[in-house]
DNA sequence: GTCCTTGCAAAAACTTTGCATTGTT
DNA sequence: AACAATGCAAAGTTTTTGCAAGGAC
C-alpha cells in the first residue's frame, strides 16, 4: 500500500473543482488553476484528478460530450447527469427527482449515482422553435 | 447537400458491426474487418462510422468504458446500456425492462434510448465473492 | 533521510485531415 | 466526366509516462 501526501497542488485542485458546477475537463481546470498557481503542470492535474477520484473526493463523468475529453465532477452528493446532445452541457438532477424501477437486479447491480441520460436541454428546445 | 455513395467498404463495415453485440471500438472493428478486407485503412473505418451514425444506421455510445475510446453499436432497436465499472463490459437492456419516471420533462427532453447506467455486472459480482 | 509528488518534455493513444488515386454514379 | 470515397501518411488532441529536482513526512 502506497501512502499519499498532501500537497499544495492537490489542495488547490480539490478546492477549485468543488467550487464549480460545470463538470470541467482537465484542460479547463488547468486554465482555472494556473491563475492561482501559474507554474502548475498538466501532468499534476491529471495525476491529482486520478488520485482524488480513487479516494472518492471527486467523480469522473463517463460520458463524452461533444469532444472526446474526460470531465470531472466535484459534487459528490447523490445525483445523476442529463447531457444535452446538442450543446453538450451537463446538468445535474437530484436522485429524488427520478424514479427508476429495474427488473434485473440479480444480473446487474446498478449504481444509482452513475446514471447518465442524453436528450435535449431547455435552452436547446427553445432554440429549436 | 452532399450525396453519399455506396462502397464495398461501407457495406462490409455495416454488415460486420450489425453482427456484433459487443459494442466495438473503431480499432476493434478495423481488426475484424481487415480479415475480410486486408487493405482497408483506419481512416475509412472512422469516416464510415461517422457516416453510418449520421444516417442512423448505427449509434455511437457516449460512455467511455475503461479506456478513452469511442464505442459503436450496430443494434438500433430500443435499448439502454449497462456499463460494468469493473470490467468495462457494456450490456444491453431492453427498454421495457426498466421503468423511468422523470419529473422534469419541461426542462429536459430525455431520450429513452440514450440512458447509460454504471454498476457491477453479474460476472464481477460473482468474482468479488 | 526517505520516497512521494512536481514540472517538464517526450511518448503513447485515439481521432481527424490532406492529398493523390480509385471507384461510383 | 464529375466528384465522393479510399488508403496512406501526417497532424491534431487528449492522456500517460520517465526522470531529475523538490517537498512532505
Amino acid at each position: 500500500m502506497t501512502t499519499t501526501r498532501n500537497t499544495k497542488q492537490k489542495e488547490v485542485i480539490l478546492s477549485e473543482i468543488k467550487k464549480l458546477y460545470t463538470h470541467p475537463t482537465a484542460k479547463e481546470l488547468h486554465e482555472i488553476i494556473k491563475k492561482k498557481m501559474p507554474q502548475i503542470g498538466f501532468a499534476t492535474i491529471y495525476r491529482n484528478l486520478e488520485s482524488l477520484k480513487n479516494s472518492g473526493e471527486i467523480n469522473e463523468i463517463r460520458s463524452k460530450t461533444n469532444k472526446n475529453q474526460t470531465r470531472y465532477d466535484g459534487q459528490t452528493h447523490s445525483h445523476i447527469h442529463l447531457i444535452c446532445k446538442e450543446c453538450g452541457k451537463i446538468e445535474d438532477l437530484e436522485t429524488e427527482k427520478i424514479k427508476i424501477e429495474f427488473k434485473n437486479s440479480e444480473t446487474f447491480q446498478i449504481d444509482r449515482d452513475s446514471i447518465e441520460i442524453s436528450g435535449v436541454c431547455k435552452d436547446c428546445i427553445t432554440k429549436n422553435n
